[in-house]
RNA sequence: CGCACGUCACAUUAGAGGU
């Protein structure tokens, strides 16, 4: 039984949900019997990918077979909510936790607290850590990361001190991931001076750098335009006993593709792979950036190329790149055939897919296309944001097509989106 | 014999668009 339940838990944390699930079912047709940490732990697989309806379910059927679900049961569909961006639900679902009699811990707190961080409302994490201090439940390290990523996620990145006064002062040691999360909060606020001061703190305090660390590091130099700093960071890490990761040498790569220095970002891929890091879709994306901006489009698609050759399925955001690199290189038609072609692939789009597209529209004058794009936008729920409009009403202005271009106008005005 | 010990829930890092 334990071993199922440890199969099904591997599965779910690597992202292989219908294995976790069959490995479920296999359990039943060799007639054991699942106990309450098999429910759960098919909860949680469910929950980690923010499948809240799947997760419910499992409940259900946790119900079915006779067992109560348990305070480990709620946390998981606390952050079922909270991973799906609905903080008030998680907050529903962490009030039923009281209704069955039982006592959030420490560990359900912070969920909730992580699910209101997750949507950059940060007063609202801090008024649940209020009420979990009101309610004598101790905080933990892990309280006060999610707190401090809260506070960088909110905007709020001057509370970094204060919140790591509290871990003080619950005498919660800082830890390297509280580190880098304060790092991650100052350094998105732009207070770089700062964060080199907590990087010194951090030597001095024996709190090892990990592999994290260091992206972030390395992200940092990349924004003051060091990339110098950048690529002696990375040395180090290649060098040190932290362990080389596919996101460093992603992050090493984007800086050099930021600073368009295409050639060093290609060196940072023939390194990476011979010390035997595999890249991923990330990688290839930000190496295929790199040639792209520098207008470099034949070396742009053999990337892309490469990276299908080599297995990886590319994202949205690849595309998206891929798309921007023919925008920007004088083949705006190319960008919307790679749009059409993808309409029967496995890949939704998003709002940032749809403004590229629509980008290449409006280079070709293709009113058409852009209120297709407008109307799969639509159908796949997403919000018009006036950006969007606005985009789109040029374009089809600019195509001389002043007709559609009011009834756009109104019908968009009709669907509650206020003109500016 | 006792004790301890295995499976479930929470946090930090990389890529694309800008009227």
């Amino acid at each position: 039984l334990i071993t199922f339940n440890t199969v099904m838990h591997i599965y779910g944390a690597c992202g292989r949900l219908s294995d976790a699930k069959s490995t479920f079912e296999l359990m039943l047709a060799e007639g054991l019997v699942p106990d309450v940490v098999s429910y759960n732990t098919l909860v949680g697989v469910y929950s980690s990918a923010g499948l809240y309806k799947e997760a419910e379910s499992a409940m259900t059927l946790m119900k079915e077979a006779g067992h109560r679900p348990n305070l480990v049961t709620y946390t998981s569909l606390v952050n079922a909510y909270g991973k799906a961006g609905q903080p008030e639900k998680a907050e529903v679902m962490f009030g039923m936790i009281q209704r069955h009699s039982l006592k959030p811990n420490t560990v359900s707190y912070n969920a909730l607290i992580n699910a209101y961080s997750s949507s950059g409302n940060f007063d609202d994490a801090m008024r649940v850590y209020g009420v979990m201090k009101s309610k004598r439940v101790c905080p933990n390290s892990v309280t006060i990361c999610t707190l401090l990523t809260a506070s960088g996620k909110g905007g709020y990145m001057e509370r970094t001190y204060e919140i790591l006064s509290e871990a003080a002062s619950h005498n919660i040691k800082l830890n390297t991931a509280l580190c880098n999360a304060a790092l991650t909060a100052l350094i998105g606020g732009g207070a770089y001076d700062s964060a080199d001061k907590l990087f010194v703190t951090m030597q001095r305090d024996g709190i090892l750098a990990d592999a994290v660390t260091y992206v972030l590091l390395i992200k940092k130099a990349g924004m003051v335009d060091d990339h110098m700093q950048a690529q002696k960071l990375f040395d180090e890490l290649c060098a040190g006993a932290a362990g080389l990761t596919v996101e460093a040498c992603s992050a090493m790569i984007d800086v050099y593709a930021k600073k368009g220095m295409p050639s060093e970002a290609q060196v940072v891929y023939e390194k990476m792979k011979m010390l035997g890091c595999r890249p991923n879709v990330v990688t290839f994306t930000s190496l295929l950036y790199a040639y792209g901006a520098k207008g470099l489009l034949k070396e742009a698609v053999s990337v892309f190329e490469d990276m299908v050759t080599e297995g990886i399925v590319p994202d949205i955001v690849a595309y998206t790149a891929l798309m921007s690199t023919f925008n920007r290189n004088g083949h705006p038609e190319k960008a919307v055939e790679l749009a059409t072609s993808l309409q029967h692939k496995e890949v939704s789009y998003n709002e940032v897919f749809c403004m590229e597209l629509l980008a290449a529209c409006s280079k070709l004058m293709d009113w058409r296309t852009a209120l297709d794009t407008f109307q799969i936008m639509q159908d796949a729920g997403l919000v018009a944001t006036h950006r969007m409009v606005h985009h789109l009403l040029l374009v089809i202005g600019k195509s001389g097509r002043v007709e559609e271009m009011l009834k756009l106008f109104f019908k968009v005005k009709e669907m509650g989106l206020e003109p500016t």
